[in-house]
Order: C-alpha cells, then structure tokens, then sequence
DNA sequence: TGTCAGAAACGTACGTTGTACGTTGTTCGT
DNA sequence: ACGAACAACGTACAACGTACGTTTCTGACA
C-alpha cells in the first residue's frame, strides 16, 4: 500500500492494451471481448483504459493495425510474382494466428499500419509486368481471396469459440441434413478430413497465373 | 381503442418481423438494428418478437436465409459454367441490394436456404467438367471472390451509414496522407471515378478460366 | 351462444455493455 | 517545496438483449 509497495505494477499505456486486446481476443474471442475485461486482464479499472484509447472502435481498430505490424514484406530484390505470393501467404498467417481479425477486417476502417499493408501490395503491383488496370483488378482479386479464404477456414473455429467442432458440426447438420443436401455435406466431410491444406496457395498461383494473362491479352489488343 | 378500431393492425408473424428486419438493416445498417426498434417499426412492443423468434441470433440467420431466397438459380438447361458465373452474378446483386448482409454471411452460420445456396453451387460444380479437387477449390475460389468483392465494394457505403461519402474519405485521407501511401490514395480515386464497373466479371472470368486449367493440368498428369 | 384454454402482446425488470463526469492520487518541472 | 498536468478511480446513466409474470385476444367445442 505504500510507496515502496514491490509489486507495482507498470503504468499502463497504448501498447499494453492493445497487446492485452489481441491476447484475449485469440484467447476467447473477440465477441466477448470487453472493456472491463481488458482492464481486469490488465489490473485496472474500465474508465482506466480511456486515458489512452479514445473509444471501444478505436481499440479494435489499433488491434487489427497491430495485426498489420506482423505481417512481414518480402525483401526488396524480391521479384513482383514472388513477392505478392509471399506477402499473400503471410497475411493469411497472421490471420492463422489471430482467428478473430479476419472478420473485422473487412469491415473496418483501416489504421495507418494497415494502410501501409494495402500500399505495400499496391506498389509491387505497380512495378510488376501487369498493367494498370488489370494491377488494380488484381488487388482486389488477391485481397479476397486472402481475406475470404481465412475467414471460412476458421468459420467454425470462430463461431462459438467455447464449445467443441463436434457440437458445431452437429448442430449444422440439423439444418442440413445429409439426404436433402449431399454436396454440400460432402464438402464439409472434406474439411472434417483436412486433406485441403494446399489449397489456399493453388488458387493463390491460379489467380496470379490469371492476371498475367489477362494483362497480356489487353496490352495485345490494345497494341 | 374498442374492438372496431379500423386500424387493426396485422397480427405479427415471423416472415413480418425477418421483413422488417431486412428493411431497417437497409436503410440504417444493421450496426444500430435493435429489437425495440424492429418492434416499433412493426407497431409492437420489443418482446413481443419472443413469441416468434428466439433471439436476435435468430433473427440475424434468418434475415440472411431470406436474403439467400432472393437469389435465383439458373434454369437446370443452362451449362456448368454459364451457371456458375449467373449464380454468382445473382449472388452479388444480393448484396448491392442489402449492402449489410456481406459482412454477415462469413460469420454467420447458414440457415437452410443459404445450405440450399451453397448445394447449389457445389451440385453445378459436380457436374461439370472439373475434377473433384479442383471443384472443392474452386467452390471457396468463387464463393471468396463474391463475398470479398461485395464486402470491399460497400465498405464505405456500410461503415457509417450516417455521413456522406466525402467526410469518409476526408477521414480516410487523415490518416493516410497522398505523399506517404501514393498507390492507395490513387486506388481510391480509382474507385471513386467509378470506371472499375466490370471487374467484378471480369476477375470472376479469370478464375473460372483459371480453374478449368488447373483441372486439365492435373488429369491429364493423373493420366 | 357461452366458455375456456392456449397463443399473443404487454409491462416490468435485471444484468451487461460502452462511456460521460467528477474526484483523488501521483509525478515532475521549477 | 509546490502546483500543474496527467493517470487512475468510483459512480452513474442510457441502451441493449431478454427472462418472467400478467393481461388480452381468439377460436374450438359445449
């Protein structure tokens, strides 16, 4: 209780609770992710937190852009086709890691280190052989399938963090029974078995492979 | 007041409630959707919901099940691919329509028409010329790209329903300054000349290309 | 036509959420 | 040593989802 009190804890800034925020988040999802909770996890008091977050929003939002620090970029020399790929497969790494992030991603307002994400692809787009149009078609095509591919690879994982995959598939499986919808249960017997792993690259390289054609198709046509 | 009064309002029923759901999420997104408020608008009292739906959970999968009825299938005549690409045509103006259900339909788990939805696509797949792995990926290839594609597309539309679109992109432009992220801010102006109107088709193309290729390649290696 | 059971609507109320506001404590430049 | 600036706290409030008990309506059968 005095000042000399050994277990002081540390002051408490910016950083700490948005580090808290993703720990919790990954641990317990971000559905249930709560001030008092973060402060609680931290010590603290609630209102605490708002001396150095100005709002819930923008706590997610610093938490999605921290997500974005971890992403690494592949070296300069690295070739443009080589670099979207790598830059691609380490995204969705980091959405590996942080299954909540995929979700919000699309649907909130990027930070700075999250806009430093979209410019970094933009710009080796920009100095790959595509041309501008199909560069910028390309953004989104990768964009989405980054996106896309993380946020139903762990659908189930997210959708009730608490109980187990059994239950979920169970409860699936009601709304969908096998006779009436036989492809898509087959589908998901597919995941169940796991023998999709390589997927997410093979349509990657697909859509790469797609864009370089389109491009020269257009610049062709046009020339 | 007595048992004569003429305007007698209909009796609430759950297709009325989903309705009025859809047609607040609308016009005010679905962020401040509140079940007092989708009460009022019908002309009731809050819980007088409860006695046709669950919960708000259930209101949310049904009003994205009833978005998914919306979605018209293709004629069984017409050939695997042509369907594809009108099914995921159809799919994405869904969503213009009702520029909060993207967001949704990637955590939200399927109600019986959106398994419906799904088995569509998946039985189209089967029957055609693709073989079953390059069918499974290709499922994720196309759902992601209509999804992301939407979700991206309305972003800005969606995230405050409120203002209007240049307080948005001011906001935007705050923290992500023309000098230090030039590829962005060009992107963005890209999108809002507007001349980005066909990409949709066009990516959707380059991966349905893409995936016949891919099918070819590992057959005729298999062989 | 009278009655009565079940469904539908209502009112009230509780726990939880984000956060505004006023107060207390702590730290640091002078 | 002292005062300003800032950090943490406690309290409190409005809005949310929804549990529960009560009232009102309706329609099947006597």
């Amino acid at each position: 209780m005095s000042t000399t009190d050994a277990s002081k804890r540390t002051p408490l800034d910016r950083d700490a609770i948005v580090r808290a925020g993703i720990e919790l988040a990954d641990a317990e999802g971000v559905g249930v992710l709560t001030m008092r909770r973060v402060a609680d996890h931290l010590g603290f008091k609630a209102m605490a937190l708002y001396n150095h977050i100005s709002s819930k929003e923008d706590l997610l939002k610093a938490m999605l852009d921290a997500i974005a620090t971890e992403i690494d970029e592949p070296p300069p020399e690295c070739e443009p086709m080589q670099a979207i790929r790598q830059h691609a497969i380490a995204t969705r790494d980091a959405f590996l890691r942080h299954p909540w992030a995929a979700g919000l991603w699309g649907v909130t307002m990027p930070g700075e280190s999250r806009t430093a994400h979209i410019e970094y692809l933009l710009s080796v787009l920009a100095r790959s052989d595509l041309d501008a149009e199909t560069a910028h078609d390309g953004f989104h095509a990768i964009n989405n399938h980054v996106l896309g591919y993380s946020m139903q690879e762990q659908a189930l994982t997210v959708l009730f963090a608490g109980r187990g995959i059994e239950s979920l598939v169970n409860e699936f499986q009601e709304t969908a029974p096998v006779d009436r919808f036989p492809h898509t249960n087959a589908h998901l017997q597919e995941h169940l078995d796991g023998n999709t792993s390589t997927s997410f690259e093979l349509v990657l390289d697909l859509i790469l492979e797609g864009l370089a054609r389109v491009s020269k198709d257009r610049t062709s046509h046009t020339a």
